[in-house]
DNA sequence: CTATGTGAAGGGGTTCACAGCC
DNA sequence: GGCTGTGAACCCCTTCACATAG
């Protein structure tokens, strides 16, 4: 499962007309946890239509995806009714549907700032190009990497974020510089007008509100699983010396 | 007290082995959302440290980590209690208890399969061989791969892993294949004794209780900012459409 | 008087179990 | 009969507010 979940935007402007009515929202307003599954049941489904099945049952769905078929229905409650009682899904459908309502129909352009190591390997990254997302420019501040191709886009200076922004109407873009220079570049981005950052450097950045911000940590996620490593170990030990301590034993 | 012993399951998998009897002093337990921030804590403990600040409030450490003080404070409450009221928290001091809790006190070998793009990218990552973890060996099935250098360490054949994990004692390993290995890559893993992994396999992954899976998912990443940048798109055309704010509309 | 540590209240998310429809 | 869709119970996490300790 990825990361907690919590973390995202101040967006929350209530669109909670509310008052009165039980009248219909414009739009539903879709719990955060399951908008981050959405698209891990858009995978499964793309991944069942390329076994050309055409239907499915939410336990088949659920189990491709790797969640309970409770939750997996709930979440689509979501969305709609989008199912067949005593039927299940078309998967089609459903692909469609999930898609649209993750805004994924048409593809979002994308720029990636910083081209190290870690920013060529994201270029090349073929899920990025796939589901959703065109990288329209690379940028990096040092003048080597200027002028180089990576994935077929010439790396550009750091200094034209402002102008393709604009000229590409960008709203997403990838962080994959040093920690010690993100929150530089987050600002950088905002001025530009990049209202969403998926955010790979080591360090927490400040964004005004509306800005949407995630973050992927790699040291982060080794130590949550040494953690439970450490606890592993630590059960064994115990077992090991006061052997009994559960009763099943017989 | 002593809530249900239920062993909650991190990621995606592994529901752990449902360790009976009501031990409660041996590990307290944590909560998972608190697990997941105290790396947080830590980096930021550690940034504070390097600027030589020794001591700090809950305020300063809360801002410096990006979360509220209270959060913060609650969080460390299940560690112990390793604050000074009226002064604030000792910041070498704060840093090894929760290191300690992590148990990054010392270094955990890793290892890392597929060594492509991304692959690179990680044996590269210096944040991995610095907060609490040594990468051992990198590993790849193509043929091409094998014998080359990749940031100091010789890239092996992916049919030594299971004599590299007992010879090395790994614990933790990273799979950085394409989708359609994934699984196969991770019963090798589970086979060869290894009960952590970190997925960055766009794949869902099946193992068996104990083992804990972790997934980092960029192409998710993106299409969960996709679905709020959507919507920030969807409520400024509404906010156009009829100007007014609230009107009840008469 | 200041800032930590923590019961208690409040909100979300997951799970259950069954009503509703095919 | 089978499977979806969903209210309701349950549980975990966050937030508040204050007792507590220095």
């Amino acid at each position: 499962m990825a990361p907690a979940l919590k973390e995202q935007s101040v967006t929350a402007r209530s669109t909670n007309t509310g008052e009165g009515s039980g009248a219909q929202d414009p739009h539903r307003d879709i719990p955060e946890a399951t908008v981050a599954r959405l698209p891990v049941y858009l995978r499964a489904l793309t991944s069942l239509a390329e076994r050309n099945i055409v239907s499915c049952s939410s336990e088949e769905l659920a189990t491709a995806a790797g969640v309970n078929s409770a939750k997996l229905r709930k979440d689509l409650s979501y969305l709609g009714s989008y199912g067949t009682r005593g039927v299940g899904y078309d998967v089609d459908y459903l692909s469609y549907q999930i898609a649209r309502e993750i805004g994924v129909t048409h593809d979002w352009p994308v720029i990636i700032v910083g081209i190290g190591n870690l920013g060529q390997a994201l270029a090349n990254f073929s899920g990025f190009s796939s589901r959703g997302f065109r990288t329209v420019a690379l940028l990096d501040a040092a003048a080597p990497m200027q002028g180089r191709t990576v994935a077929g886009l010439e790396v550009r200076p750091f200094a034209d974020l402002a102008e393709i922004v604009a000229a590409e109407q960008v709203s997403i873009g990838v962080i994959s510089v040093p920690a010690t220079a993100a929150q530089d570049v987050a600002d950088a981005m905002v001025a530009a007008g990049i209202s969403s950052i998926l955010n790979f450097a080591p360090a927490v950045l400040n964004v005004p509100p509306g800005v949407d911000v995630r973050k992927v940590d790699l040291s982060i996620e080794l130590q949550i699983l040494a953690y439970h490593e450490s606890r592993k170990a630590a059960e064994a030990d115990e077992t090991v010396d006061n052997g009994s301590e559960e009763g099943i034993t017989a």
